[in-house]
Formats: structure tokens, sequence, C-alpha cells
DNA sequence: TTGTAGGCGTTATCAC
DNA sequence: GTGATAACGCCTACAA
């Protein structure tokens, strides 16, 4: 039993040199046809294939990229990955996944890994202090493309692909807006998060615009969490008033916010039309359908796939690099779905 | 700028030759102290790492492995891969993964590909129809270790990490039989499932297994969905009697139990107790936070992991192939917590 | 159109 | 303890 069928082999078994086994994959136009289809035959019998290491070694582009996310079972990155996962495979790419360094040593040991296995490229999603990663990539030569950087900030360094989540809680508050809410809030959840201030920027703005009267209520949660959402839920019902509209930053606090109004026997979207972020799994079964925002995450995943190829397969340099922004999309449901937008009732007389 | 610094300039600037540049690496032990230092500090110095595909080449093992899953955002398969992941960092390995092949054709692109990339070894989830890759692999002598085969099967060829879902569906009905429940019912999904049928035929043990006399409900949803669960709840309360615990075989089904009492005014799990299944992230913080059976997949992923290192490490045949087998656990929460268990009243006049 | 040969960066063997 | 050298399998000039 030989160790590995080669590419002399196959030259032997097809009775040629083994420059033209290689000419055959490298540059078919070149061999004559009856060549080829002896070598190809050769190839399919004695089941011949490349050695990946072999080629990159002689200089070939490897066909490694590595992406590291920050926590591998949460929702949107394995949207991410998927993405990634899909675009890589039509382009015939391999994908390293793995949890983005935690600190400063692990970064280091990435990198090492990273050049060891001599990537392709790198896809960065810098939503935390990976501010040292990039700069030490950059350093080292190896091209990457960042996912997901803030938008509000300039354009980075190199290829990106992002997600304008301004536009994003624009188009939620339009979206109440056009409803006829003219009471409406926002339930945030921690301000440092860049995605939390973005959305809160594009749903000012979305009032800001509007021109007509409306009453802003905001309720900051220290969490992105349903129970978060609960709590927020009770703040809300405990006061003497409240808006006919809730933009919430995600959805588990919108769902706590439902379970709580729920418990207190108030109808979604009637007395209060609900709208959450993110479209988690669960938003499309609730006891209420969510209305959500959903960040097109497989679509990111797949086009940094590409930004990544371009960068690496044509000269470096010769490549502009772009930057690519991606809008959310509102998908709408029961939460915020009124046949016949009104106030509520005991605020105003208005018939529904 | 050079192209990469190779071991040669390591040894130039070391002032040594190359094979004790290679030495100080895999025979530290016979190169003299001083020697050493020189050499590491000009490795340190010129930021060299040494070529992956160089050293495989050379025929040292690979440190790549392939984990092929069926849904990269199904939250179990991440689960998964966080297991593998995590062990695979640990051991220096580095984790390829992608969505499992769907038919013959990707199969046989992917097999290529790991043979191309001459992988360390391959983790297989043979839940569908992957017989055939099974044995594609077998043939071509790449290393494998199978996860969350059935146990009910008899043990496979190789190394496998299993979960005994039987033992899972056992201690689910246990805790309800235990906390005072006589009438019990098991909402499954499709039974061609194997993981539907795994548990029931677990609950149907423990029943048996208790001695006194039960009543055993049982309905059979079409799908494993919120939907399918609401239409089991109405037709549960749709009937003259019910009874007063539920086993679900998932928990979406469970969740829309849930929603359905809840909308019908019974109350969890005073009226009815729910043990669900998967622990879903948001079983615990659905509107009374849901009992759920976990199967334990990051453990599982690392086992396989650590499987697989040793079935590759150890000089073939040397190592036995073993069947890990791993147990459910339950998670108790409110839905199926009752602080005094006792029937329904207007069944039985037995206290508790 | 096909064959030959050098070299990619390692590791391991063998002299020294 | 250290240094030279032959593979590993492939790609690509260049020669035929």
């Amino acid at each position: 039993m030989k160790s590995r069928v080669g590419i002399a082999d196959v030259a032997r078994e097809a009775g040629v040199s083994i420059g033209t086994v290689s000419n055959v994959y490298n540059r078919p136009g070149i061999v004559a046809v009856d060549t080829r289809i002896r070598v190809l035959s050769a190839i399919e019998r004695l089941g011949y294939v490349r050695s990946e290491n072999a080629r990159v070694l002689r200089g070939q582009p490897s066909r490694l990229i590595a992406f590291p996310v920050h926590d591998l079972t949460d929702p949107f990155c394995t949207t991410l990955v998927q993405g990634v996962e899909e675009a890589a495979r039509e382009a015939g790419l391999a994908v390293l996944v793995s949890r983005s360094a935690r600190n400063a040593e692990e970064e280091a040991r990435y990198l090492d890994l990273l050049k060891e296995h001599e990537v392709r490229g790198v896809l960065i999603t810098p939503a935390d202090k990976s501010r040292s990663f990039t700069a030490a990539l950059q350093g080292s030569g190896i091209p990457f493309v960042l996912m997901g950087n803030d938008v509000r900030q300039g354009p980075p360094s190199g290829c990106s692909v992002t997600i304008d989540d301004v536009a994003g809680g624009r188009l939620a508050l339009q979206h109440l807006l056009d409803a006829g809410h003219r009471d409406v809030g926002f339930i945030s959840g921690p301000l440092r998060l860049p995605l939390v201030g973005q959305r809160r920027a594009g749903a000012l703005e979305a009032l800001a615009q509007a021109g007509h009267p409306t009453t802003v209520w905001e309720l900051v949660c220290p969490a992105m969490t349903v129970a978060a959402g609960r709590e927020a839920g009770r703040r809300l019902l405990s006061g003497p008033d409240r808006p006919t509209a809730l933009f919430c930053a995600s959805d588990l606090l919108a769902l706590g916010v439902l379970q709580e109004l729920g418990e207190a026997g108030l109808r979604v979207p009637d007395d209060l039309a609900l709208v959450g972020c993110d479209d988690v799994e669960y938003a499309s079964s609730a006891g209420v359908p969510l209305t959500s925002l959903r960040r097109p995450g497989r679509i990111m995943g797949a086009r940094a796939v590409r930004l990544l190829e371009a960068e690496t397969t044509r000269l470096r340099g010769e490549h502009d690099h772009c930057q690519v922004v991606l809008t959310p999309e509102l998908v709408v449901r029961a939460s915020s779905r009124r046949e016949t937008p009104a106030p509520r009732q005991y605020r105003s007389a208005v018939a529904p």
C-alpha cells in the first residue's frame, strides 16, 4: 500500500511526464486533447488529488481563510459564519473558524497560526478592542476585510462591509410613524454599545425629519435581555401615561416587554405596537409574532469573502479598497401591524 | 522587502546551521543551552514562524481538522462547534468548518478538499444519510470520529461520542413522576426522527418502571415548531380531560403549548407542568421559565476532538476505538417546579 | 506539444 | 553538539 499517490504516479500511468500532468491542471489549453484525456483518466483511475501543501509551498496562493468570531453560538455570528462558509465554498476556499482572541497572548498565538498556515486572508469583526489585532495584521501583511465596523466612523484602512444601523433605526421608526403613531418610545440598552447608539440615532433622525409633533419616551436598560425588557415593561406600565408604540433595541427586550404587557392584559399591537431588533429565531413565533429589524448577516459574510478574494487575487495595489454598506430590512409582523392605525382610545376620541 | 523569513535566515542570524535551528524546535534537548538561546533570540528578532505547509509536506502530522455540520446556524450545531473549537485550540489544532455535503457531488468535492489539505481527521455528525460519506472516509483512510450516532444501534466502526437521549427521556419523566404527577403526556414530533423516538422510549421506560398506575397521553406533532405546539395545546384543551404534566419533545413545542395555556388562562406549573427539550436560549426567559433537557453539546464536541487526537497521535491500531456516551442533564426551572406537588384537585382526593 | 530540472521551507539522517 | 544534504510533491522556466 503506497503512502500517497503523487503526480509522478499519474505521469507513469498516463505514459507522460510530470510536467504534462501539471499542465493538465494549470494550463489545460496547451496540452493536446488526447494527452489530456489520457492524463485525466489516469488521475481518475488512481484517485489522485494534488497536495495543497506542496502547491502553497511552491508559491501558489493559499485557499485558507480565517474567520475569528466573538461567540460561536451567538445567532448573529453564526449567520455571518454561514454566509462566509457559503461564499467560501463557492470560491473554492476553506474556512478556518475560531473564537476571536481574548487577550494579547491569544492574539499573538493566533497571529502565528495564521502565518504558519499561510492563510490567504482574514475576516475580522472589530466589535471589541481588536484595534491591536488589526494593526498587527497590517504589520504582517496578511490581507484582511473588516466586517461591521461602525459606519459613523470614517472608512477604515482596507476593504470593509458594514451594516448601516442608523438607517435601521430610521427604518423602524419610520414604520411606526407611518402607522400613525405619535407617542413613541425607545427601549434602549447600554448606550456604550455602538449598535444601540446607532439605532437610537437613526430613530431620533426619523423623528426629527417627520416634522409633526411627537412625544418621545426613552428607557435605558442595563442589559439586552428578556429580564431587562420585563423590568422596562413594568416601569412603563407603572406610570400614569405611556406611548402607543415602542422601538426596542433588541428582540429580547421586546419579548420581555411583550410578556409584561400580556400579563397586564394589554394587547399588542392595539394597545401598544412593538418593534424589535435582530429578528431572532424566536421572534416570529412569540405569543404575538414580533416585527423586527433584520441585519443581513449572511449577505455581509458572503460579501466579505468576495472582497477578500478580490483583494487577494488581483495584484495588490491595483485593487481599490472599497466600503460596502448594507442596509437592514424591517420584517413586519403582527406586533406592529394594525389594520386601522389609530391612537389609543383613552387619549383621543378617534374611533379605530 | 523579503518574501518570507525562513529557517535559513534564522540560521544565518544566529550564526548556526539550518539543522541546528530545526533541532531547537524538534529536539530542544540535544542542543547546547547557549546555542539555543542564541537561536531563540534570532527567531524572536526576525519574527520567524515555521511553514506549516513545508512541515506537513515533509511528513509532519497536519494540524487541521475538519468539522462539517448540517446547519451552521442551528443552536445545537453551534454548541458543538464551540466545544470543538475550544478543544482544538487547546490541542494546537485548527478547525475547518463547513456545511455538510448535501449530495453525492458535494460529498466528492469535500472529500477531495480533505485530501488536498491533508487534514488530520474529520468529525462527523451522521444525523442524515451520511452513510456513504463515512464509507468513503473509511476507504480513503482519513481518521474520523462519529458524533451523535444513535445509541440504540450497536457501536460503530471507530471512535464515537454519543448522547444517550433515551436516558434523557427517562430523566425528564422521572422528574415529573417524582413531583407526584400521575397523568402525564408526551407531545412528540415526527416519530421518524431518532431523537424523538429515543426520548419517547426513555419516557415510556420510566413510566413502566414507576410501577404505580399512570395515565399516559400522547400527541404526535407534524413538526417541532412553536406553531405545532400551539396546535397541540389547543387539542389538549379541547378535550374533556387532560394530564397534569407534559413532556415535550422540544422546547419549541413546549413554548407553543405554554402560549396556548396562557391564553386559555391556565397556569404553569400549577394547572399543567411542562418539560421541554434542548434548553434553547430562550427557554430560560420564556413567560414561565421552561424546565428543559439539556444535551451536552459543548462537551460532546470537545470529547470528539480529544478522541480524534488520540486516534491520530498514537500509532494507529494500537489505539482501541472507544464509544463515549454522554447523558443529558435536566435543567429544572419554574415550568415544572411545584412547591407542594399534588394531583389536580378535581380528579382525586389524594393529598401530597 | 512535451520533457527536464531547480527550488519552495522543512525535517531527519549521517558524518564530523 | 553541530553541519551538510536528501527527500517531501508540486510548479514553472526553459530546453527539446
